[in-house]
DNA sequence: ATCCCGAGGG
DNA sequence: CCCTCTGGAT
């Protein structure tokens, strides 16, 4: 089979695969609880080795003592550091968002940019966070969100040979049609949560099985 | 002991 | 490429 014909298929079983996931988490959308875009934001560098239930338990305390982007940047820094500490990180994480609420109200006119390379410079965020925010703040699908189980699971389904986020996003967006880039990375972040698990992929009541080349090779983790 | 919607620095 | 940052849950 010729090279071209491989990556049809394995574009067809990614579409398979989505198809179903969309059927299995009909109503899956952003875990994370926010208000307004620099909340999402603030949200998602807080979710960093984290999970976004922790998250939730945090920035209610945070976003009511600190609603907006003004007002984080002007904190005191142990005050954030004490509200986010349960988070983890919680130094790089406290100092990231003042950082990024500074950066947003200097040089951004208090909105959180639209634009990739801008988010970029926002200290705290890589490509993970600002496609999170692209996708969930403002519709815009510039990429396809890779967290940990998105790149666990991926590769599980043989849609990667990599392990860096960057080189499994870049495959994942030659595969995947563009508007159903976020829907993908929600979807599998919900199946990693419940059934392909970091120490157990549970295939036996995975819905996936019979579209997965690591579902008959149980050996086959990370 | 290992993992959680990572990012930055050496 | 490696290492570090950190607390909470399992």
């Amino acid at each position: 089979m010729s090279i071209t014909r491989k990556w049809a298929a394995k574009q067809q079983r990614a579409l398979e695969i989505l198809i179903r996931l969309q059927r299995l988490y009909p109503d899956a959308t952003c875990t994370l609880n926010y208000e307004t875009p620099v909340q999402l934001l603030v949200a998602t560098i807080l979710s960093a080795q984290c999970t976004d239930e922790r998250v939730n338990k945090v920035t209610p305390a945070l976003f009511a003592r600190f609603p907006d982007a003004p007002a984080i940047a002007s904190a005191d820094i142990q005050d954030l550091e004490s509200l986010v500490r349960s988070t983890g990180f919680y130094r790089n994480k406290a100092k990231n968002i003042q950082g990024a609420c500074r950066a947003i109200v200097e040089k951004f006119g208090g909105k959180v940019p639209k634009r990739m390379e801008e988010l970029l410079e926002l200290p705290g965020v890589a490509r993970k966070t600002a496609n999170v925010v692209l996708a969930h703040a403002y519709g815009i699908h510039q990429g396809v969100t890779v967290d940990t189980h998105v790149k666990r699971l991926s590769y599980r389904l043989g849609l990667t040979e990599e392990t860096d986020p960057i080189r499994v996003e870049r495959d994942l967006i030659r595969l995947l049609p563009q508007p159903d880039w976020e829907n993908w990375s929600i979807r599998l972040i919900y199946h990693g949560r419940s059934i392909c698990m970091a120490r157990n992929p549970n295939c036996s009541s995975c819905a996936l099985a019979d579209l997965c080349p690591s579902a008959s090779e149980p050996q086959r983790h990370s």
